[in-house]
DNA sequence: AAGTTATAGTTTAGTTCTAAAATAAATACG
DNA sequence: CGTATTTATTTTAGAACTAAACTATAACTT
């Protein structure tokens, strides 16, 4: 989905020599436009990689494999609609996906005491030797894929983008 | 570091909408994992909100809106499988995608002599007025949602992931 | 206590995308 | 030439997801 320029070939990088106030505020605006369609391929080539490694390796999906870290996380179980807010997925797929993966003997749900509408869902002990098995390899091919960014600039990357998320976060709030 | 976990009470008071992808991760993870987190944390958290004020304001889903993006840039026309490699979608889909702008006249198909299994896609007239309305708000939308980045950062930020898109694109090639 | 509202989860119907097979035209090869 | 291969697009079947309606339980409110 690459929007203005999903050629993987980048046009010419830009260079703004001067700026007054006015051509800074233009700049700026091509500037954010650029960096969310990069963050944008960036994003959607390593996911598609891992997406299929996923499928072709474990024949599991990455919604599924997602659900599973998150209970790998929380031994004491999550309820669906923690589990929903985690993955940022509707409530109705993560239905889903769970059914699928009690039906396959992966997790479980237990009813919670306290509150008879909802339950809490665990990893089975076979879902957590499947799951660490398939965490284990997929952390190699993360760390294979961006191995050629160096570990200072991963570091920047991450910290930058953390201020992107907690201001994306804030804004949320705000509507 | 995990916003619901820090504060779970928090969190739930104020039903924040963006839940965190991250929480998929283990404390103990990699940098390269963590980052790998981080960047499909937020890039989900702003493509999700272009892809709902794209069909509240428009009523258009993102995926036309990338493939219009696309025919704007090439006036001369882009064949299907030019389109489906820069949206980074199946041909399969193009074909849908394609024939439902055709009938809403946003772009048209016109043969090409020299090859008649193909033929490029155009956008129309009316579909470059009506593209050029919502790029506009589009383009807006983003400079608001990545104004808290500081320009250097923003500029920043860019530099390095292009790094790591050139790096995804010569692994791709080495398979 | 009764009625209202909020919350947890499921179901249903519909959309969007994919993978793979099918079709058709262009190109390469002996 | 004629046959095989490649390239361009469409079709088909189905997977994955969403929104909205629905059921059941819990929490307020008076």
């Amino acid at each position: 989905m690459n929007i203005l320029n999903a050629n993987p070939v980048d046009a010419a990088a830009k260079s703004v020599v001067f700026a007054d106030a006015e051509t800074r505020g233009t700049d700026d605006h091509h500037d954010s436009l650029r960096l969310w369609l990069r963050l944008l391929t960036c994003t959607q080539m390593v996911e598609r990689e891992i997406r299929a490694r996923l499928r072709e390796r474990f024949s599991i999906t990455l919604a599924r494999f997602d659900l599973l870290a998150q209970l790998e996380r929380h031994p004491q179980g999550l309820r669906m609609g923690e589990l929903s807010r985690r993955l940022m997925v509707t409530g109705g797929n993560v239905t889903g996906l769970t059914s699928e993966l009690v039906a396959e003997g992966f997790v479980a749900r237990t009813p919670i005491p306290e509150d008879r509408r909802a339950f809490a869902v665990c990893l089975t002990a076979k879902g957590k030797i499947v799951f660490d098995a398939m965490a284990k390899e997929h952390e190699r091919w993360v760390i294979e894929m961006l191995a050629d960014v160096p570990a200072p600039e991963r570091q920047q990357l991450h910290q930058m983008l953390g201020a992107l998320k907690h201001s994306m976060l804030h804004q949320q709030e705000a509507r």
